[in-house]
DNA sequence: AGCAATTTTGTAATCATTACAATATTATTA
DNA sequence: TAATAATATTGTAATGATTACAAAATTGCT
């Protein structure tokens, strides 16, 4: 285990191409980019931050590649959209369960955690549920000072 | 208690026009007829399922004052919007604490209970939480047969 | 009734996302 | 390695939900 090239999501970036291939993806370089993007960026970013951000080091990249390469990654269940009304989609490559919490007043969004013995959605019964997100919103601790 | 003109949110369907005066809203006749079709169709509408069904009653009804309408509602806390990543807004006047499934193969959009003590988002001390939606994605049982 | 404020309406603009066809890249086979 | 097939990327155009805006209609108030 090298600590130095783990991030906190104990995915070696080195080996992203290892992790989407195992999960039927082909690892082009915008591919590889764009999940490193996401995992190095835990600010649920939107298509224009990622085309912005990364435009620079793959020059021909299109806007339409950040779109088909994201529906692509939530489709195979590497990353998700989160459920939250934003003019803009917004993405996140952990797909594990935990709570989104956006401000009002400054935009930002937090992360939270959810214990999933917290929550039991009563009354679904015999529903195959593939997927849990939970979405506040409010004024965070900074904006309320 | 005048059971016949309750409905299950115990809202007197003939004193809407007083509800949302007491929410700070003018009770315009689509305004009142709006109101009254979402506590009337607990199915989630979109602004055209709206728009449509009223368009009947209201025959110079424009989808601009439905879209303005619903917005003062969400507004005055009257109503809320779905947080889903549906392509459309779907709107629901009940805004008491409560989760949506929406099934991946119908479409259905089903309410489920939630209890607020199950419900604890760790990490947020001194944010001020105004609105909790927790949405989950699946299949239906109806459509698991 | 008359005037001011508010609401409604219709059309046009906006803007995120998708459709699509052409080009480029990658994988496969001989 | 060269030829060919399959897949990915790109740019532009189309789509469609929502909003902007100004004119017309309605409402509330004196």
């Amino acid at each position: 285990m090298n600590a130095e090239v783990k991030n906190e999501m104990n995915i070696d970036v080195k080996n992203i191409g290892d992790f989407l291939k195992s999960h039927g993806i082909r690892p082009s370089y915008p591919r590889v980019k764009i999940y490193e993007y996401l995992i190095r960026h835990k600010n649920h970013p939107t298509v224009d931050m990622i085309y912005n951000s990364l435009a620079d080091v793959i020059p021909s990249l299109s806007k339409t590649t950040v779109y088909n390469t994201l529906n692509m990654f939530v489709d195979k269940n590497v990353a998700i959209v989160l459920e939250m009304n934003d003019s803009e989609a917004r993405y996140d490559a952990d797909v594990s369960l935990h709570g989104h919490f956006r401000c009002v007043k400054c935009g930002s969004i937090y992360d939270f955690n959810l214990d999933s013995s917290d929550f039991r959605p009563r009354g679904l019964d015999n529903f195959l549920v593939s997927e849990v997100q939970v979405t506040c919103k409010g004024i965070c601790a900074g904006c309320r000072t």
